[in-house]
RNA sequence: GGCCCCAUGGUCAAGUGGUCAAGACACCAGCCUUUCAAGCUGGAGACCCGGGUUCAAUCCCCGGUGGGGUCACCA
């Protein structure tokens, strides 16, 4: 039998990350055992902005390169993918359980939050085949009372007492189906192997495996995938660490990092290897290496993989990261980041970053300050112009470059050891002011690219400035 | 609170009834260097607690503690 997953959202207008390794998973499982990846559109209940919604789901399963084989836009031979296009199939499922006894309409009003809901007076009434299922009737399901079990593929072996969850609603007053009910018609119709998803839909695992029995269908197998926290442990959302997709994109992560990381949170390839590129990850993904506990997210080792993929590239992708970073940060406007003159100033810097640059945002640490008319000294770092030596070594070199013809890098670097040794100085003081004077910084690239890509102008300016300051 | 689950360094994460308990990120030191990063070398750092079972428990069993999930006519 070919496996066939699914990812299912619900159109909430973003996507969550442990969402998007939800989703990561299904796919590699899928890809590894060379099945169906399937994407289905939860959306029974929000039927606002769906349109948007859907986008930022596509849009986030393809910026992470995974594709589906059925779902919206591709179609295939179990659609509609949208459970709002499916109201008859959860109709006729409802019917066909009330005509066998397994469930019940209901026009009680059941107080909202009491623990399982008891069965009412319409459980007792008889009903015949004719009977027709009409609008405003709930549907219940008839609750034996059992223990359901299965076997997690993560999780290992569960087992739960069905009592708890009394005879819960099927299909709503209004027509709509429920998660739980949908999820099994949809599941099974779709013919879905595996179903995996994260843990917290654990507890809705028993309720499902009582609707597989009334339907007396074959339940496929179930993996729950652990939580992904925030670094502090709690639950991961904006203010513990970003937990929309969308904000690592902004943030200027590289797709296939993220891709990644989110795999190595919660599952462990065999080998040592950890830079796992997505073809990679294919060959070595297993479920049954998935932890069965929750991790924290570590936003050191996403940059830290973030720099490997970002070494790999070529500089003309790294500079474009650099530029979407400048204008998100509004140092420079769209209109000057489209000028080819500072497109080439960035991608200059970009080289001269190299491997300091580690994730787009970070080119404002490192970078923003090539590109910013004035740049602040923090007073901590203006005891590097106190020396009088230091500070005739600065004015002199200031002087020279002034003067100086050609502006390249050996002479630039000429120009600051002459200037350093006239004034009987060792280079590196004189190279840490000049650094300092010109970036207000005391990282980042070598001095003489970094005196070189400033320019002539700004380099003497800045010095002169530095001097005349404190 | 009921039910369910989880527990290896700061974080991610291998692993075993007898091991010097892998590796990665982060951290510290040295080398390199004009700084930083990278690179190389070295270092510190862990089996939640208490009972069992056993010649021997990080590993198996029970209890505790801590953490998480879930308890809707939401998904």
């Amino acid at each position: 039998m070919t496996v066939r997953v699914r990812f299912a959202p619900s159109p909430t207008g973003y996507m969550h990350v442990g969402n998007a390794r939800t989703a990561l998973f299904n796919w590699l499982f899928a890809r590894k055992q060379d099945g169906t990846f399937i994407l289905r559109i939860e959306d029974t209940d929000q039927q606002r902005h769906i349109e948007a919604s859907l986008k930022v789901i596509t849009d986030g399963l393809q910026w992470l390169g995974l594709d589906w084989d059925e779902g919206p836009e591709v179609e295939g031979d179990y659609g509609p993918y949208f459970q709002s296009q499916r109201t008859e199939h959860y109709f006729t499922h409802a019917q066909c359980l009330i005509t066998e006894g397994k469930a019940y309409p209901c026009t009680c009003e059941i107080a909202p939050q009491t623990e399982a809901p008891a069965p009412c007076e319409c459980r007792n009434q008889p009903r015949d085949e004719s009977f027709a299922l009409e609008s405003g009737m709930a549907v219940r399901i008839i609750n034996d009372k059992r223990r359901e079990h299965f076997d997690d593929i993560v999780q290992g072996s569960l087992s739960f007492d069905t009592e708890q969850f009394g005879d819960f609603i099927l299909v709503k007053s209004d027509g709509t189906p429920t998660y739980n009910f949908a999820n099994v018609v949809d599941d099974h119709m779709m013919g879905v192997t595996h179903v995996i998803r994260g843990d917290d839909h654990v507890s809705n695992t028993p309720r499902q495996l009582m609707l597989y029995r009334a339907f007396e269908y074959e339940p496929p197998s179930f993996a729950h995938l652990p939580q992904i926290l925030g670094p502090d442990g709690a639950r991961l959302s904006k203010r513990h660490g970003a937990a929309a997709l969308t904000d690592y994109r902004e943030m200027g992560f590289l797709p296939e990092a993220l891709v990644n990381y989110l795999a190595l949170l919660g599952w462990a390839p065999e080998g040592e290897q950890e830079f796992l590129p997505l073809d990679e990850l294919v060959k070595q993904f297993e479920l049954e290496n998935v932890r069965k506990s929750a991790g924290r997210f570590d936003f050191d080792k996403l940059i830290h993989l973030n720099s490997m993929y970002m070494q790999q590239l070529p500089v003309s992708e790294r500079a474009d990261l650099a530029k979407r970073a400048l204008v998100r940060g509004g140092v420079i406007t769209e209109n000057e980041a489209a000028n080819p003159k500072t497109q080439e100033q960035i991608t200059a810097v970009t080289e001269a970053l190299g491997n300091r640059f580690r994730y787009g945002e970070q080119f404002f640490e490192f970078g923003g300050h090539f590109f910013k008319t004035h740049i602040e000294i923090p007073d901590e770092l203006k005891d590097h112009f106190e020396s009088e030596d230091v500070r005739s070594a600065l004015y002199e070199a200031a002087k020279r470059f002034e003067q100086l013809s050609k502006w390249n890098e050996s002479n630039i670097e000429q120009v600051i050891r002459s200037s350093a040794k006239d004034q009987g100085l060792k280079a590196a003081p004189v190279i840490h002011a000049i650094r300092v004077a010109l970036s207000g910084d005391t990282v980042g690239p070598s001095l003489f690219q970094l005196v070189l890509l400033v320019g002539q102008e700004r380099t003497v300016q800045r010095i002169k400035r530095a001097l005349n300051r404190d």
